[in-house]
RNA sequence: GGCCACGUAGCUCAAUUGGAUAGAGUACCUGAUUACGGCUCAGGAGGUUGAGGGUUCGACUCCUUCCGUGGUCACCA
C-alpha cells in the first residue's frame, strides 16, 4: 500500500509539474513523531529540476493531493518536508494487508542459497565466537528463506591436521583409557581437555628445554639485538616444536601416520571425534540449530590441486625454483600468495577452492556464503580473486559475511588465559536465570514442569540470542553476560513478552482468532502507527537479506513490540468503546502476535505462550 | 611499517543509506500500573557523532589529513 501512496505521489508531480521524478528519487518515508501525519515526501530533488522553493513545491502537491487523491486526508509543509496524512478508508485497506497469512515472505524463487557457519576445530568445545557465528548463519538461512530462496546449511569440521593428533597423543599419554562416558563428561569437553593438557606438557618441555646448552645456544646465535629470552622463545615455539621437542616429533609422526592411514591411529581417530561430535550434536540441539550436510576436512584437505595444473598452464599460477606454486595478486593490491607448499600438498586456501568448486558441482548454488569473523577477510579476498582469475562462473556469487569478534568486559577472549566463555556453560546459565526470575514472580502455577521448563529454555535462549545479534555483525561488540541476562529493556525476553500479553487477551476473550471486522472504522494515533510499521515487514525482510545483516530485523521487531505494549497500556482492547473496535483491535493484535512471531524465529527464537 | 575494519550519551547499541531538533536500552532521579523491589507505561537528566579541513539546499553518513582501537601481513587452518 506504501506503492499505492507512491504512485499517488508520482502522479501529482506529473500533474501539477509536468515532470516525471525518477524512482530512485522519490523518498517517502514514515513521518517523524515529533509532526502531524503518516508518511513524508521529501521535496529536495524536485528543487533543481523545477527551479522553484521546497516550501512552495510541497504546499502546492499537499494541495492537489487533497484534492485529488482517495486516500490523503491532509497535508502540512515543515521546510522542504510534506507531511502526509492518509484517510481511514487507507489504514483499514493496508491492515487487511499486512494480516494476510503470507505477508513478508516471498514465493519461492527457483534459486539456491548455500550458507557455511559455525565450522568448529574438534579439539575445542564451541565457545561464545561459535554462538555468535551460529546465529548469523542460521538467521541468514531462515531470512534467505523468507525471501524465496531453497536454503543448504553447511559446516566445515575441522577434523584433522597437527592440533587434532595432539588431543589423540595426550589421550594416549594420559587417558588411560577413561571416555566421556566413563567420566560423565561431555564428549566435545572430554575431548578438548586433553589439547589442553598437551599443551601443559609440551610448554614443560619446551622452558626446560630453554635452560638446556642447546637452548641456550639458539638463543644466543638467532635472537635479535638485544631480544630478552622470553620475548624471543615465545616466537621461536613453533620452530621448537617442529626441529627438537620430542612430543613434537611424535605428534608429527602420528600425523604422517594418519596420511598413510595406518589402521591403528584412524581407529583412534574415529573413536575421538565420534564424541566430539555427540558433544557438538548437544550443544547444536540445544541452541536449536541444525546443518543440512558437513564437510569434513579431512575429506577435502587434498582436494584443490586441480585448479593448480589448470592454473600454471593459464599462467594464473607460477612455480618458484623449490617447486612451490604461487599466484601474484598485486595487480588487485594483494600480496603474492602460496597454492601448493614445495612437497606438493595443498594449503589452506587451495583447500577451499577445491570445496568451492565441489560445492558448485553439486549444488549449482546461486549464493554461497562464508559466516567467518573478521580476522579473515584477507582469506576471503584472496580466495575470491583467485577463483575469479581463474574463470570459475560461481566466483561472482560469493561473500564473505565477515563479523567483529566478540570482547568481554574485561577484554579478548584468551584461551590461553581461560577466559573462553563457554558455549555449554552460557546456555545453561541464560536459561537458570530465566527459572530463578520467573519463580521468584511466582508465575506459571498451574503449568506442568515440563512445560515449565520448555518456556524456560525459550525464554533464557531468547535473552542470550538476542542480545547478540541485535548488534550489527560487522561490528566487534562487547558481551557483558550480566546484561546478557537481563530480561527488561531492549531484550528478547521483552518481544517475547509482549507476544505472550496478545496471546493472554485472547485467551480471556474466548476466541482463537478472529477476522477483520467489515464495518467503516476509525483508527487512532497508536493504531495508525502500528500499521505503519506493520507495512515495512516486507522491506525489513528484503534489506536484511540484501545487507546480510540480521540485527535489522532485531531492531525492528523491538520496536513493534514496544509500540505495542504502548497501545496496550493506552487502549483497552477487551473493553473497547464499540463491539466494532473491539474486533478491530483484536485483528491487530493478532496480525502483531503474528509478526512478531514469525520476524523472532527469522532470529532463532521461540515464542512461548506463557511467560 | 603496508593493507583492512571500527570510533555516536557513563556503559551497551540505533539512526529508513545524504534528510527535519542524532534516537533506544541500561544505570541514576520522579511518577503511573502491579497479587510484585526486580519481564509493563510515562517523564527528567545525560551529545561539539575521536579532531581538523572539504563537497551541498542539507553530513554520523561521501572525500581528505591526522589521532586512537582492533585485525592481518605463515610452505597453520
Amino acid at each position: 500500500m506504501l506503492a499505492n501512496l507512491q504512485a499517488e505521489i508520482k502522479g501529482a508531480i506529473e500533474q501539477v509539474f509536468d515532470y516525471q521524478l525518477p524512482d530512485n528519487q522519490l523518498i517517502v518515508s514514515p513521518t517523524k513523531k515529533e509532526f502531524e501525519g503518516e508518511y513524508t515526501f521529501v521535496t529536495f530533488p524536485l528543487v533543481k529540476a523545477l527551479k522553484n522553493k521546497p516550501e512552495v513545491l510541497g504546499e502546492q502537491m499537499g494541495a492537489y493531493l487533497k484534492a485529488n487523491s482517495s486516500i490523503v486526508s491532509d497535508f502540512n509543509v515543515v521546510k522542504g518536508f510534506l507531511n502526509l496524512s492518509l484517510n481511514d478508508g487507507f489504514w483499514s485497506s493496508a491492515l487487511s494487508t499486512v494480516g494476510e497469512d503470507t505477508f513478508g515472505s516471498r514465493p519461492a524463487n527457483g534459486k539456491t542459497f548455500m550458507v557455511e557457519f559455525s565450522s568448529p576445530n574438534t579439539n575445542k568445545p564451541l565457545h561464545l565466537g561459535h554462538i555468535r557465528n551460529i546465529l548469523l548463519g542460521w538467521s541468514m538461512a531462515q531470512i534467505a528463506e523468507a525471501n524465496g530462496y531453497k536454503v543448504i546449511k553447511t559446516q566445515v569440521i575441522n577434523d584433522r591436521g597437527i592440533a587434532v593428533c595432539k588431543s589423540m597423543i595426550a589421550w594416549q599419554d594420559l587417558g588411560e583409557g577413561k571416555t566421556p562416558e566413563s567420566t560423565g563428561t561431555k564428549g566435545d569437553h572430554f575431548v578438548g581437555s586433553y589439547y589442553v593438557a598437551f599443551e601443559q606438557v609440551f610448554q614443560k618441555e619446551y622452558k626446560a628445554w630453554q635452560e638446556t646448552e642447546q637452548g641456550q645456544e639458539v638463543f644466543s646465535s638467532l635472537a635479535k639485538e638485544g631480544q630478552d629470552a622470553g620475548t624471543f622463545f615465545k616466537g621461536y615455539k613453533n620452530k621448537y616444536f617442529n626441529e627438537y621437542s620430542a612430543i613434537g616429533a611424535r605428534t608429527k609422526e602420528m600425523l604422517l601416520k594418519w596420511e598413510a592411514e595406518d589402521p591403528e591411529v584412524i581407529t583412534l581417530w574415529k573413536k575421538m571425534n565420534g564424541w566430539v561430535y555427540e558433544g557438538f550434536e548437544t550443544t547444536y540441539k540445544k541452541l536449536g540449530v541444525n546443518f543440512d550436510y558437513n564437510n569434513y576436512e579431512s575429506e577435502t584437505y587434498l582436494l584443490g590441486k586441480e585448479f593448480v595444473d589448470e592454473g600454471l598452464k593459464s599462467g594464473v599460477f607460477y612455480k618458484k625454483d623449490d617447486g612451490s606454486t604461487w599466484i601474484d595478486l598485486e595487480s588487485a593490491k594483494m600480496d603474492h600468495k602460496i597454492v601448493l607448499r614445495s612437497d606438493g600438498t595443498s594449503v589452506y586456501v587451495t583447500q577451499d577452492l577445491g570445496t568451492a568448486h565441489q560445492r558448485y558441482e553439486q549444488y549449482k548454488m546461486d549464493h554461497l556464503v562464508y559466516v567467518v569473523a573478521d580476522e579473515q577477510d584477507y582469506h576471503f579476498k584472496v580466495l575470491f580473486e583467485i577463483l575469479k582469475r581463474l574463470g570459475e562462473p560461481y566466483a561472482e556469487s560469493l561473500y564473505h559475511l565477515s563479523y567483529g569478534m566478540v570482547d568481554l568486559p574485561s577484554g579478548k577472549m584468551k584461551s590461553r588465559e581461560g577466559t573462553v566463555v563457554d558455549a555449554d556453560d552460557l546456555v545453561e546459565e541464560v536459561i537458570g536465570e530465566a527459572r530463578k526470575a520467573s519463580q521468584e514472580r511466582g508465575g506459571l502455577e498451574g503449568i506442568s514442569t515440563e512445560e515449565q521448563e520448555e518456556i524456560y529454555r525459550k525464554v533464557g535462549l531468547s535473552a542470550l540470542k538476542y542480545f547478540i545479534i541485535k548488534v550489527n555483525p560487522k561490528k566487534r561488540m562487547t558481551f557483558d553476560p550480566k546484561e546478557s541476562v537481563d530480561m527488561q529493556g531492549q531484550t528478547g525476553p521483552y518481544i517475547q513478552n509482549a507476544f505472550v500479553r496478545i496471546q493472554s487477551i485472547f485467551r480471556k476473550a474466548g476466541v482463537a482468532k478472529v477476522d477483520q471486522p467489515k464495518d467503516a472504522l476509525e483508527f487512532n494515533n497508536l493504531e495508525r502507527d502500528l500499521i505503519v510499521q506493520l507495512s515495512q515487514y516486507p522491506h525489513v525482510l528484503e534489506e536484511a537479506f540484501n545487507k546480510y545483516d540480521p540485527s535489522i530485523i532485531a531492531n525492528y521487531s523491538y520496536t513493534l513490540a514496544k509500540s505495542f505494549h504502548r497501545f496496550y497500556h493506552d487502549c483497552r482492547i477487551l473493553n473497547a468503546e464499540t463491539e466494532s473496535l473491539k474486533q478491530n483491535r483484536l485483528y491487530l493484535s493478532q496480525t502483531i502476535g503474528s509478526i512478531l512471531e514469525s520476524s523472532m524465529q527469522l532470529l532463532g527464537m521461540e515464542m512461548p505462550e506463557y511467560m
